[in-house]
DNA sequence: ACAAAAAACTAACTTAGGTTGTAGTGCTTA
DNA sequence: TAAGCACTACAACCTAAGTTAGTTTTTTGT
């Protein structure tokens, strides 16, 4: 089932379900990979749009240097470059950071959609944007903020995105990253990463364990990192 | 004219003068707007997509205690959201950097490009896709280099761009920032933004005066910040 | 051509974050 | 049931970057 990009997509609009039958029909069935396996890798041109099902990816960077860093998180729900027959490579790798279950949208599908679909392609379209925001959203925290709340607004966004995807239970879901990862994501060192993780959970504003995030004081970790989930574009819109 | 657009578009595809035409013709005059003006301002719904023609303006976001931070450049041929009518809502701000001539796109002249010229939509795509790009470079570089090397990555990137947009001779370009204004860009202070600049003159790799940057030794800036320009995906396309 | 205001530059001192190294705590898998 | 491995935790020391507070240079407006 594509029950959690559904599930997101409802956040921007109600899709009939003939359009469901669209989207499940479109894709292939589901393919497993596992933690750590490359989905795409940089200078590939992708043949398939991916979706999460299960699981979580990160699209990152392996520079000359070493240096490795994570761009952004995939989690159920989200796609892998919608609009991949636009450019000729990819730029950047993605890989599973857990055990992951996908399903491919073959390009001539998407092509499909995206032409007798208008809808459908409206509501994919949205949420590429929201990807982009949450980009922006990113350079802003690792621009402005300290390790602590730079923490902070990580766990803010996962918390909504997941709750979003419908992968959370109230303040608490599935958080696999180690903290090496996080790290990597934040621009800071594994050891850096982790005094900061205790100064959360010092606070009482966190709970972090057996891969599960707990937000014990959403209003003060809110306010920590200044998180606004506007950049989210997740309220149902007026129109 | 709308010939810094042209230009950038052709490293993608090259139109044809009737293509040229619609994209004159669907633009407005051209429209001035001074220094530190706010072009688009957060929360607002724009009606138009607008095209810098000269000058350079900037995407920011203004925090809650005061902190400023810079996400985009934005020069002459570059759009700001070509898709704004996807999203109810800015996140973000866009204000002109130095004095700025402007055109703007209405959005059902947009509209009308983008069900009707197949071609035209493409590029103006593909440029979206490259926006995206660099926000992912940028966040990048932030995570991973050093001031200095942040520093040279910057003017190698600015350096490309301008000549895609025409507006560099050789290895000379317009660099109308502030100290400050590239801080706030690359997450640093005014202060140690100072600092890298001077190593990188003293090094003899880039001379900035009058608001002008020459780079002396464009080997060792690269080489120094690891710069790769595949993510501007400028290379004109072997198909 | 001049004064006023930005912007650029410099130095001294403080602090956030990096580095290295070591020890402990689970998980696997054999 | 132990060996091995990934991850977490934490301490000591080091360095990049922030802060504050100046001075000098360049731009701008009249």
């Amino acid at each position: 089932m594509i029950e959690a990009l559904v599930n997101k997509l409802s956040y921007y609009m109600t899709l009939s379900s003939e359009e469901k039958q669209v989207l499940e029909k479109a894709a292939t069935r589901s393919v497993q990979m596992e933690k750590g396996e490359i989905i795409i890798n940089e200078n590939e041109r992708p043949e398939h749009v991916y979706l999460i099902e299960k699981g979580w990816a990160c699209r990152y960077k392996l520079l000359e240097n070493g240096d490795n860093h994570i761009m952004a998180y995939l989690i159920p729900g989200d796609l892998c470059d919608v609009h991949i027959t636009i450019l000729e490579v990819m730029d950047h790798s993605i890989r599973a950071l857990t055990p992951v279950t996908l399903r491919k949208f073959p390009a001539d599908e998407m092509r499909n959609i995206m032409e007798n679909h208008h809808r459908l392609a409206r509501a994919l379209f949205w949420s590429t944007l929201v990807d982009e925001a949450v980009l922006r959203e990113w350079l802003v925290n690792m621009g402005t903020r300290l390790a602590e709340p730079r923490l902070a607004h990580v766990f803010c966004e996962m918390l909504i995105r997941s709750r979003i995807a419908g992968c959370a239970e109230n303040e608490s879901f599935e958080f696999p990253l180690s903290q090496a990862e996080l790290g990597e994501t934040m621009g800071l060192t594994e050891v850096h990463t982790n005094r900061a993780l205790q100064k959360l959970r010092q606070k009482g504003l966190v709970s972090l364990e057996k891969k599960r995030l707990t937000i014990l004081d959403w209003e003060r970790l809110k306010q920590l990192s200044q998180f606004d989930p506007i950049y989210l574009h997740y309220q149902k819109q007026s129109r």
